[in-house]
RNA sequence: GCUCGGAUGGUGGAAUUGGUAGACACGUUGGACUUAAAAUCCAAUGACCAUUGCGGUCGUGCGGGUUCAAGUCCCGCUCCGAGUACCA
């Protein structure tokens, strides 16, 4: 049989390689710049929209272009999608593999702030440098998709599918957004008595001739408690340092994600979207998506859904009634007092003239606290009661309503009933103020704490709820609720609305001007709706966002364009929003865009709609599940609702690569000294570790101390005391960053190493999914990896590649290499590949195996992992087109199959007789030769075979 | 507190469905080549005992269990990481 049986691509090949340009070593800097310019004016990975093949579109997170350019942590996601990408060309798919920048951002503003530098600017440089360092990898990008969200031409997009969710409200009945228009035709047909749907609980209730007889302004406000981006008078997160609201998910541990600064509550007319209709189809959707448990885990809780029951309680003397959402209906006769927030709209209303100062100057103390205190003071009970009474629902009796901070106004309707004998809070609240707890679990003590187990315990002094367990006394109150109309099962979220207004310049402007209080949407053919230049990027001195500095900043109605300010006194002619839109909303529907990136007309044609549909695969981080990741399935649902992306779910396979960590490098001040001493002598002194530049260290942790001279002045004057005439640093792993000096530069690498090399490492280095620490002394396994491969193909100056028909024992070899290989990037194992390429290519070069119908598939094998270093062989060999388009290998596994002739038996570890088989024998087959042997299967039990066990040629068991 | 991960040699990690634990790589030690160095190649490398050859015992955070067989499955803990939190 010959090599081209096996191989059919092999016979296209033309078989005169030209010696002439052979390269000796194997000359990465040269071969990788060759590559790159190859690859960048063939356009060799630019995908069609029109094509035969099937499709495969796989995305990566597009990256803000931060100033300090990319560490080898960054491009760790974007290796792993690029081997996807290449393996699925390599199998005939139609690959759209696109990259961008989410380039609107803080940074770049602040940086303008303080150098008067316009972002944009500070923007371009730093795309121009990630460009630089992303082509030096090797990545398979279709560039000419490439989006930035900072350019008019992308956010003409953004602001239109602001537009759209500024027309559209969220239909109950129909369960998906429907444009305004309709709503205005139903409001004019019937009112809005029967229209469900998600709205400001402030919403009036009116009829279809109240409807007629409103003017336009009351009619505008009324829409906007309908509408999926609306305008309304908020409680926000209010930043002081960074001049901006923040969302929820900016704020980390009550400080701002960005700077660390401290935040506050602040009430604001604000833009948010109304991303809570969508919680529980936000829900729902994650039970189909393929993304780790932990993420779709950390999406469950941050929606948060409950169930329970809302009840209304009447207020003692007060016409109002005080709603509560609880989990717990069913421990409604253990009530003893009510508490609400101390924001709560009821506080002012009810409280009585006794208690008047003391719930003022509580509420007063509360406004006060920053996020962070209140989160400090969490174990702190306070409160104060408001000296107003609730009726029970079903006793009647009186309740008393406190106030108190541990209950959250975002949450719920901000007010709960107490159950001190149910609730832990509730009880310690309750033990604090001396209030009385009254016990309804029959048989539990309460004494030390609240029981809050639901289950196996019956409800007692609960009237007819009494001998209940949790599950019936559930049922049985909520309906008792529904029939005396003070309450309704109920279902709450957690997920707030998004604020969508941002105090910023570096932002996508709203495309909104305003007539008095009403907003006015820009039409489409005006967009997009470009960013000002401002001599300023702080906000103005009366304190509007920095828009606010722009010379042209209004709307002229008649002209239909942006004016100058000192028109705008002009009849027709209306202010501008100010507020620019958060950092989400750019990236909240890029992955779209990427499908027609250059189309001036349409945000996307349907045509391209409809052949890339979806993301196939998306890589990035776990750090976006709470922001990016929710958001932009918002949009995708809201798009869908109206018909512009045809799936609900615009990425069903999503996996998150881990953090690439920083192994930071320590020297040891002896206190209050200028000594330093080496790690290993330290212990019986007192010592401060003190980090110094991880590049000043090799790989035996030794230190460099004239190049540590060199770096900072202050090791100028210094004493270092060594152990064996060397310092040794200490380490410690953390995040990869700037100033902890552990920063490791993946063009360095590039430049000792070469590219591939670096690749192929960050693969090894551990399960892609996984944090790990860098650790530059690894990398020369794999560095000689390659060389060695290099060498089966040239070795002192001979090209050692022959025609020759290839051993069974390197046939196997490849056999096995191509089944791992496949198997393992199907499951996404790159570590395991890169040794199972480093294992044959040992094997190889012990059987001296330089066969072309052995090298030429393993090549294409190794080609997503280290695409310049195949690409200049496989040119070597003779090829003149491009191996990215080569069919990958397929396994033969009768090339690896051996049949062994004699095996010993053991049963139960011991062995008891030898008997001859083929492995490829059935179990009814084997079962004879036993018999054959004169054993019968009684004395192996008596069963039925179902199971051999062969380790090593051996059978070590026979499971029944 | 709750939710989700994780724990394997000196180090990173492998073991896909329960089937020779430690593949592969780094590091270390010894050797070959060399005037020397670099590069390259070879050998050893979980621990302990025996090393005169075979070899033997223990070993995947801890304690139990299931199984002919457990890193893998079950029960109970310890520690580490991530997310989230007065969420009613």
């Amino acid at each position: 049989m010959s090599a081209g049986n096996f191989f059919p691509f092999l016979n296209k090949r033309i078989f005169e390689h030209s010696k002439k340009q052979a390269l000796m070593d194997y000359d990465f800097l040269q071969i990788e710049k060759k590559w790159q310019d190859i690859w960048s004016t063939k356009k060799t990975f630019k995908a069609d929209n029109l094509s035969d093949k099937p499709k495969y579109y796989i995305l990566d997170m597009f990256p803000y272009p931060s100033g300090a350019g990319l560490h080898v942590g960054h491009p760790l996601g974007y290796i792993g999608s690029d081997i996807i990408a290449r393996f699925k060309r390599h199998l005939g798919f139609n690959v759209l593999h696109p990259q961008g920048y989410d380039s609107f951002g803080l940074p770049a503003e602040q940086y303008a702030i303080q150098t008067g530098q316009h972002p944009s600017k500070t923007t371009t440089t730093n795309i121009n440098r990630y460009r630089q360092q992303l082509d030096r990898m090797g990545f398979s990008f279709d560039w000419d998709r490439e989006v930035r969200t900072s350019e008019p031409n992308y956010y003409k997009w953004t602001q239109w599918i602001f537009l759209k969710l500024f027309d559209s409200y969220y239909d109950i009945e129909a369960d998906k957004a429907v444009p305004v228009s309709e709503l205005i035709l139903r409001f004019k047909k019937e009112g809005n008595i029967n229209v469900q749907a998600y709205c400001d609980k402030d919403t009036p209730v009116f009829s279809a001739l109240e409807w007629n007889t409103f003017n336009h302004e009351k009619q505008q406000k009324i829409l906007l408690f309908y509408r999926l981006t609306y305008l309304s008078e908020t409680q926000v997160n209010w930043c002081p340092a960074l001049g901006t609201v923040l969302a929820n998910d900016e704020i980390v541990n009550g400080v701002s994600e960005r700077g660390g600064y401290a935040v506050t509550k602040k009430r604001m007319r604000q833009w948010s979207m109304r991303i809570s209709a969508y919680a529980n189809r936000l829900l729902l959707g994650l039970d189909e998506l393929d993304w780790s448990d932990s993420l779709k885990e950390m999406q469950r809780n941050w929606i948060g859904k409950s169930t329970g029951a809302s009840i209304y309680f009447e207020v003692e003397n007060h016409p109002e009634k005080l709603e509560v959402f609880t989990t717990r209906p069913d421990t409604i006769f253990g009530v003893t007092y009510m508490t609400l927030a101390p924001e709560h709209e009821l506080v002012s209303k009810i409280t009585n003239t006794e208690q008047q100062k003391a719930v003022s100057d509580y509420i007063a103390l509360v406004a006060q606290k920053s996020d962070r205190d209140r989160q400090a003071d969490a174990k702190l009970i306070s409160g104060v009661f408001t000296g107003a009474h609730a009726l029970h629902p079903f006793t009647g009796e009186p309740i008393p309503i406190w106030i108190g901070e541990y209950v959250l106004a975002s949450y719920g309707t901000g007010a709960v009933m107490a159950v001190p004998c149910g609730d832990q809070r509730d009880f310690d609240f309750a033990t604090h103020f001396r209030l009385p707890i009254v016990n309804i679990f029959d048989g539990v003590d309460i004494s030390e704490g609240a029981f809050t187990d639901k289950g196996r315990v019956k409800l007692m002094n609960s009237d007819f709820l009494n001998g209940l367990d949790y599950k019936a006394a559930l049922d049985r109150v909520i309906s008792a609720l529904e029939s005396k109309n003070s309450g309704k099962g109920a279902v709450n979220f957690r997920l707030r609305d998004a604020i969508f207004s941002r105090q910023r310049y570096w932002g996508e402007p709203i495309p909104i001007y305003f007539k008095g209080d009403i907003p006015i949407p820009l039409k489409e053919e005006h967009l997009p709706l470009e960013l000002p230049r401002v001599e300023k990027y702080l906000p103005t001195e009366e304190g509007m966002p920095p828009l606010g500095n722009a010379k042209i900043w209004a709307w002229d109605e008649i002209n239909e364009e942006v004016v100058s300010n000192d028109r705008i006194d002009q009849q027709f002619v209306f202010p501008l929003e100010l507020n620019t839109m958060p950092g989400w909303a750019g990236s909240s529907w890029y992955f779209n865009r990427y499908m027609d990136a250059q189309n001036q007309k349409e945000w996307v044609a349907p045509k391209a709609m409809k052949y890339w549909r979806e993301v196939d695969f998306y890589m990035g981080g776990s750090e976006h599940a709470t922001g990016h990741l929710l958001y932009s399935r918002f949009w995708q649902k809201v798009l869908f609702d109206l018909g512009y992306v045809r799936t609900e779910e615009y990425a069903k396979k999503l996996v998150n690569q881990g953090m690439i960590l920083g192994n930071s490098a320590f020297v040891y001040r002896k206190k209050g000294t200028q000594t330093y001493l080496s790690k290993g002598i330290i212990t019986e002194h007192e010592v401060e570790p003190i980090r110094v530049d991880v590049s000043l260290v090799n790989t035996h942790d030794e230190l460099n101390l004239e190049g540590l001279k060199n770096w900072q002045k202050d090791f100028q004057n210094a004493e270092f005391v060594l152990e064996n005439g060397k310092y040794i640093v200490g380490r410690e792993v953390e995040k990869m960053s700037k100033s902890k000096y552990n920063v490791v530069n993946p063009d360095e690498i590039c430049d000792t190493y070469g590219a591939d090399t670096l690749r192929i490492y960050e693969m090894f280095l551990g399960p892609i999914q996984q944090d790990k620490p860098w650790n530059t002394a690894g990398i020369s396994g794999v560095h000689n990896f390659l060389k060695k491969l290099w060498r089966l193909f040239y070795q002192k100056d001979q090209w050692l590649v022959n025609d020759e028909v290839p051993s069974p024992e390197s046939l196997k070899i490849l056999h096995q290499v191509i089944k791992k290989i496949n198997d393992d990037i199907e499951r996404l194992s790159f570590n395991t590949c890169v040794s199972t390429f480093m294992i044959g290519v040992n094997e190889l070069t012990a059987l001296k195996c330089s066969n072309r119908a052995i090298l030429e598939p393993l090549l294409i094998l190794l080609s997503p992992f280290a695409p310049h270093f195949c690409e200049e062989l496989w040119q070597q060999l003779g090829y003149t087109e491009s191996i990215e388009f080569e069919p990958f290998p397929v396994f033969d596994p009768s090339m690896v199959q051996e049949t062994i002739k004699e095996y010993p038996v053991s049963f139960n570890g011991k062995m008891r007789f030898t008997i001859k088989l083929s492995l490829d024998m059935s179990v009814e087959e084997i079962k004879e030769a036993i018999m054959r042997e004169q054993r019968t299967l009684d004395q192996i039990d008596g069963a039925t075979t179902k199971k051999i066990i062969v380790i090593h040629g051996k059978i070590i068991n026979i499971v029944f």
